[in-house]
DNA sequence: GGGAGGGTTAATGCAAGGTTAACGGAGGGT
DNA sequence: ACCCTCCGTTAACCTTGCATTAACCCTCCC
């Protein structure tokens, strides 16, 4: 399981800092939550993934604590709560290195799926897949087992996503040749399976894990 | 110099976009303009820095647009623009990745602003970043190892930049002389070949820190 | 028992990539 | 105007990785 992210919420509003709270856990961020801009002085240099920040601080207000962040090199994207909508306003929070501001009321779906989209983004994890006691990044060409890290070749990579695209069923090695040969003659036939025992290899480390041949039909991975 | 950055821009709308393309060059962005949703289809997987689709193609709609980014892997985030303004609509776009939205009109001001701090925070966080043993000062072109300076070349810390980006990711050449030569023919291949040689060698003093390269799809920076 | 399908391993050949040196144009200094 | 330095590019040569091919198994089934 990868870490939660972590948001840090600047909210004198006690109703609206509950509500973003509320979603914002919902939606498995972790989140900080503090009342006061003087004491949010601090917070905001620490390591966040996100800030969202209300403009309306009494003595310490948003903008002050953008300032702030930028003099001190800190770089967390900001994202600012205002209920002003003058154009004015808007553009400073904007020049201060804002990612995106939103005005009260505000649309709570539109806003966790704007932070997922923009925390996700760095680095996507959905192209990790477990297969077994393996994970498999297809990005990557690794295969990962405990601490150890298999790189694959290209071709075995592409076979290998394929095989668990369809994993539990038969494939037809006609299928696979192609798809990634364009032709299935004998010499393609043989050159894939050199792959098969090669990627048999790779996975030989967790016997839950098969790739079996059904005889003049084709292939199956299995996960037991 | 740091290298501009390069924004794919789809609008069938003439004015419009010629609108956003006069603001974007002004604010020193690499703008490709493509008035056509179907003929997109190949650009948007290529690597940009930022997507601007507008909704409303003929054929092809900026929503089918990011989701065959999506179902390719490709991770360039998206703007959408639309002129509807309901909700559902709005949604929608933020569903398929979108990191924002714009109605039409719109205000060029703020669009310029969010675009930089969405574009250049996560890229150039702060000018010195640390890999490994090293210490990186990206403005000032220099690799530090302990006491030891190492100057490096413009072209030298662009790439390295771009790989630390990058980090533990593999970066397809094509990606990266895309950005900075424009172009990739057989020439230039080498000549990042060179650069990559160069790099490893002023790396060379944290055997923990390397490029590897998984041949014939592209390369990786690692720090264990 | 023999032939076909498949498994496995080793040999092969070629193109991608690594390395080094030489080249040459741009820019700066005198 | 000349020279010198710097640095990206080109070139030449070498190494290596990997898909393919070949060779030699085993095993199932007629």
């Amino acid at each position: 399981m990868i870490a939660k992210q972590r948001i840090l919420l600047v909210e004198d509003d006690a109703d609206l800092g509950n509500i973003f709270m509320q979603f914002l856990r919902l939606h498995q961020f972790e989140v900080i939550w503090l009342k006061d801009g003087a004491a949010a002085q601090k917070q905001v240099l620490e390591p966040f993934d996100l800030c969202l920040l209300d403009v309306n601080l009494p003595h310490c207000s948003g903008f002050d604590l953008a300032r702030l962040m930028r003099n001190k090199q800190v770089n967390t994207p900001v994202i600012f709560i205002t209920a002003r909508t003058q154009k004015e306003d808007r553009l400073q929070g904007l020049r201060l290195g804002a990612v995106d501001y939103i005005t009260k009321p505000f649309e709570a779906d539109e806003l966790v799926l704007k932070i997922n989209n923009l925390l996700v983004r760095p680095s996507n994890p959905i192209t990790k897949k477990s297969i077994g006691a393996y994970e498999f990044d297809r990005a990557n060409l690794e295969l990962l087992h405990g601490k150890q890290k298999i790189q694959l070749t290209e071709k075995e990579a592409d076979i290998l996503a394929y095989l668990l695209q369809h994993q539990g069923e038969i494939v037809k090695k006609e299928a696979i040749l192609e798809q990634f040969w364009g032709e299935a003659d004998y010499f393609t036939r043989r050159s894939l399976d050199v792959f098969i025992t090669r990627l048999r290899k790779h996975l030989a480390k967790d016997e839950k894990v098969q790739i079996v041949s059904i005889r003049s039909v084709g292939i199956r991975l299995e996960v037991n």
